[in-house]
DNA sequence: CGGTCAATTGATGTAGTTCAAGGTTAGTGG
DNA sequence: CCACTAACCTTGAACTACATCAATTGACCG
């Protein structure tokens, strides 16, 4: 599971193409597509959290932004993850679209009230929130410990292994945010970032085929990468 | 809410001392309670997540060793907590006693029963889960972004207000843990926890009456603590 | 062609870590 | 009662990973 999608993150592969008419999914279906434009706006930290969306297409972020100014991002959004199960009376942090993206919007107490009517639909919704956990688990385990290095391969390996076909020895990340994005979404400066991404691509983990498109990142060594990131064995012994 | 009561953390004053016969509280009470010693282990990270848990007394950790034998702690829990509303197949942590503790064990499958047939109990989970999520929320900014000072302040202050009473000055923290449990939770050392505590004690925030129960920690300077935990205003205008 | 924005690269600074050395308290056993 | 040990905490000195500040490059675009 992704743990940078940090707002549901169930992505079982089983359940994506599986046609269920009590589906988190299949609630969103009869609302229209909203569209955002890069940069825009979905809600602000503080607002009434009136809506759950579900993102169809694009990337979103959710962030804070701290009193001295700064942004902590918590989490990046994709096609199929839902914003909004575990909320409150109120939002805990703006979303933004990154890429022009496309949205679903439910109003919250449609949602809540299909949750507690509909028996097929809880498990869902508590898996999604159960993902959510699991992934700020693993987030606060990052941002406690983790040195630069193993923040970002860290972060390019959990997107790797949503694309990752099995048989693959390499493959090709197209990463929707900036190097500012992922900075602050792995406590760091965008400096360090752009340091060690040219530091991983000396070592022959990466490449960028073309310097022009910068967000395109090919995983030469995804082993490697994955030994770097340094959370190869979590259960380690004493 | 208490972020460092990071599963389980809605300490609603309210709810605490009304007697609902289908609260979260009683459907623990007819479980006996199980007595824990200091540092003894309630389960670990990886096991079946086979029992969720109430805790009636005592205070103790939640934590995840990672590979190279650095110990992360997720959270603490107090009396009332309850460990595992958010859970999945497998503990995602550890959790362990720090002082003497009790606590109850009610089988998973009971607890997901009652929550599916009480429509009561719902909205309390539900509220409880929340709370954990805007408590890891709370954890990331912290470990993102902020100084030793800060960190520490921003977890005095939390323990404050749990315990405080509207109309003190000051008042005295009995905190449970060690130093090295603090610095493992606010992702710090043992020696910058005890740098920045006798910082602030010469800044006038804090004092330690007796030096020999250095767990005992009074605040004389509420407000300053505030300031110096620079959560201040969250929603900072740009 | 200048202007802007994102990313990179270099030089310098620093907060917090690491390593090392006491100090204090409590428990144990003579 | 006094060693003796073991945790736990504190303090100091040196180091380092990352931040900060500053300059440069490259892509895009009117």
């Amino acid at each position: 599971m992704f743990a940078a999608s940090y707002t549901g993150a169930s992505h079982t592969p089983k359940a994506v193409h599986v046609y269920r008419t009590n589906c988190l999914h299949a609630l969103f279906s009869k609302q229209p597509a909203e569209h955002l434009m890069a940069g825009q706006s979905l809600f602000f930290e503080g607002d009434d959290a009136n809506h759950v969306f579900e993102v169809l297409d694009g990337t979103l972020r959710i962030f804070r932004i701290i009193s001295d100014g700064r942004r902590v991002i918590t989490g990046f959004l994709d096609a199929r993850d839902v914003i909004g199960v575990s909320l409150r009376a109120r939002y805990l942090y703006s979303a933004e679209a990154i890429t022009p993206s496309t949205v679903r919007r439910l109003p919250r107490r449609h949602f809540d009230a299909a949750v507690v009517s509909n028996d097929e639909l809880r498990p869902e919704v508590f898996a999604r929130v159960s993902d959510e956990m699991a992934a700020a688990q693993d987030q606060m385990v990052l941002l406690s410990c983790k040195s630069a290095e193993e923040r970002l391969c860290s972060f390019l390996l959990k997107y790797l292994k949503r694309i990752t076909i099995p048989g693959e020895r390499q493959a090709t990340l197209e990463l929707p945010m900036s190097r500012l994005d992922m900075a602050d979404y792995l406590g760091l400066t965008i400096e360090t970032v752009s340091r060690t991404v040219t530091k991983l691509i000396n070592k022959g983990v990466l490449s960028i085929k073309d310097p022009g498109v910068r967000h395109s990142i090919r995983i030469e060594k995804p082993r490697m990468l994955a030994q770097l990131a340094g959370d190869s064995d979590e259960h380690a012994d004493d």
